[in-house]
DNA sequence: TATCTAGTTTAAAATCATTCTAAAGAGCCT
DNA sequence: AGGCTCTTTAGAATGATTTTAAACTAGATA
């Protein structure tokens, strides 16, 4: 019988490991022994990329539903703990192929390199220019009561928010 | 006697050039020939920064209330039009100081290139990535009903918000 | 299953905005 | 004018990102 539930919601709160295909955790029912490639090679598929090995790979780490905010090094820092490799310009490529297809979002708050945010919903952010520091903000907490209306023959495609913060004593 | 208020409410609409120092236009009031330059030189005083000859040479381009964008390339191009020359490092610089004084106002729209607004006032922008074109949105016409509170120990400095448009058939 | 081809990955070089450096120059106080 | 510190300068350095050309692979086809 499955143990308490810690791989309840797959593949949300699952663990995949990228270096050896399925699941790293034990005590899994047998649905969960089902290697995940397949899931995140089909949703590869559905946004129009062709489920690469690297990409399969990138995919699980970034699109396993988990939250948060990546950059291109951060991400090769992952790639390697997981024991893979995978090469700089890839890592690049794929990020940006993923922003493009819309399973990630890029999140614009300083000039000094690419942050990529894992939660395509509507949502801001606060951003810590001290820390470089970025935090969600939930959908409902900005409301934008009045929005202009865009310039003729365009049409409005996205609404960033972002909130610039401090600590109170500096 | 001034002629017909062509240049009326100096510096706004009168024309400055850091090349020779004065008013480049004619038909001047006796106000008008005095050399902008102190204007601009106290401007700066106030603003905590030396007023060197390229300081007050830029101030001169980018202070005088007209609204603009600029980045450092269109800047260097102003200035070789104005006659002058400012190396690229002191351009770099004098925007990243007349910015940190509060003379004017980074926008983040993408990583390309760092944008500056010459507008200071509390407004937000739209962007269309296809052109890389910046617009501003007048004051009003964004309204935040409601803000989520700052994370504890922290303020709120800056809301940014950026309207990204595209063009209807593309 | 073997073959083909277009799309991918790779390591390394190239790009390019921005920053740094060390030396020469310029505000500005006395 | 003298002096001290802050600036400017040209050029080198940095560092994220893109490009390159060659090696590889996913997926369709035979």
């Amino acid at each position: 019988p499955p143990s308490q539930g810690i791989i309840d919601i797959w593949p949300v709160t699952a663990h995949f490991d990228p270096a050896m295909g399925k699941m790293s955790h034990k005590n899994m029912t047998q649905k969960d022994k089902m290697t995940p490639t397949a899931h995140f090679a089909e949703k590869l598929r559905l946004a129009g990329l062709r489920p690469t090995r690297q990409r399969v790979a990138i995919a699980a780490l970034l699109l396993d539903g988990r939250h948060r905010h990546v950059t291109a090094d951060s991400l090769t820092e992952e790639i390697t703990t997981a024991g893979l490799h995978v090469s700089g310009g890839t890592v690049y490529n794929t990020l940006n192929q993923f922003t493009e297809a819309g399973l990630l979002r890029r999140v614009m708050v300083h000039n000094d390199y690419s942050l990529f945010d894992t939660n395509t919903d509507h949502h801001h952010h606060f951003y810590e220019a001290e820390n470089d520091q970025l935090v969600d903000i939930p959908h409902d907490d900005v409301i934008l009561a009045q929005l202009p209306a865009a310039p003729d023959g365009h049409e409005i495609k996205a609404v960033d928010v972002v909130i610039h913060i401090q600590s109170k004593d500096s």
